[in-house]
DNA sequence: GTCTATACCGCGATAGAC
DNA sequence: GTCTATCGCGGTATAGAC
């Protein structure tokens, strides 16, 4: 146990780019100032350069962060033998974690552009891995004779493409619960592979 | 037969929403400068006022002019009694259509956020209307008992968001030719709401 | 660690000469 | 119809006091 802080040092960092991810998500990096992200935190403009080096790190980071978690959070599901369960998996983890995390999925997708070159790469091969990851699932069901699907990367672009789409109009406040449209979702994944 | 003209002022304005699009595309509406948009016509920051009131009116016309020809040129399509022919065609020209005007696709999805609030109603009415002509279908599809989906506002939401991800990957030079992609993903869409 | 003050730049838009 | 010049503002980022 270290000396007790004086609560600004590890809270400010933390609201910063809570601040910023909100106001990001709202707006859009290009059209957000250094300015607003330091009036929602309650300091002065100058006192972010204490938590970040520029404004495109702030950016950065949040992304790389996001993709980060999904990987790890993707990774730490039970295995399914079975294609048809891991599917179903993949489809309901998808939904539910992009769902759970809207600010940060609109910003990976819409903010792509605004990454300097280098940054942009590292964050595009962490989207791939993503990628890969279902269509290894289709083509081990296509592979088993489970799936009838001619072409696992493409239909893993389709899928993914759908399942994303249930943030764009998905309220807690709606006509149809959450896991309620998992299984509406989880039954068009399903015949559209054939299975 | 008017008056012969200097060219400049017929030619001149096409040229200003043509530049504006595709930088709005490429970098977002938000990081582009008026005097990008002037250097790209060759001509100076203030010429551009002649043409247009503002810079948001450029972004609203020509999202308004897209969703205007993609509802246009969907109508004029031949009617289709039977809702699985409809569905196919709906499906092939939705991905069609998209392909061939990615940067007006691009910012009708991405700038939505940076249209001012009375703009934006506008083209929000627009957008469901188009939905609602899929959904339509499926509706029609449902009562002729043939097709099996659950939620046709859903199905639509989930069909458009696959078809219109075509233009975050597809290049024409790729492995495939657009039209071999129209079959992998209308062979998708048929299953998918159980035909 | 946060402040004020500020450097330096580019923004959207307008005025008025030509 | 296009130009130059300019207004007023706000941008990112830094310097230096406390």
């Amino acid at each position: 146990m270290a000396r007790k802080k004086n609560s600004s040092a590890e809270v400010t960092g933390p609201r910063i780019r809570a601040a910023a991810q909100e106001l990001f998500a709202r707006h859009g990096y290009a059209a957000v100032s250094m300015r607003q992200i330091a009036a929602e935190v309650g300091v002065q403009a100058g006192a972010l350069y204490l938590y970040t080096p520029d404004k495109q790190s702030l950016l950065f980071d949040m992304m790389r962060d996001h993709l980060a978690e999904l990987l790890d959070t993707h990774a730490a599901l039970p295995e399914c033998a079975d294609p048809m369960a891991a599917l179903e998996q993949f489809t309901r983890f998808h939904i539910r974690f992009h769902n759970a995390r809207s600010d940060s999925v609109f910003i990976a997708y819409m903010e792509l552009r605004n990454l300097e070159r280098a940054n942009f790469t590292r964050i595009e091969a962490m989207r791939r891995s993503y990628e890969a990851r279902l269509q290894e699932v289709l083509e081990r069901g296509r592979a088993a004779g489970v799936f009838d699907v001619p072409d696992t990367k493409l239909a893993a672009f389709a899928l993914i493409a759908m399942l994303t789409g249930v943030n764009t109009w998905f309220r807690e406040t709606g006509r149809l619960s959450l896991s309620h449209v998992e299984d509406i979702y989880w039954d068009m994944v399903r015949k559209s592979v054939g299975g």
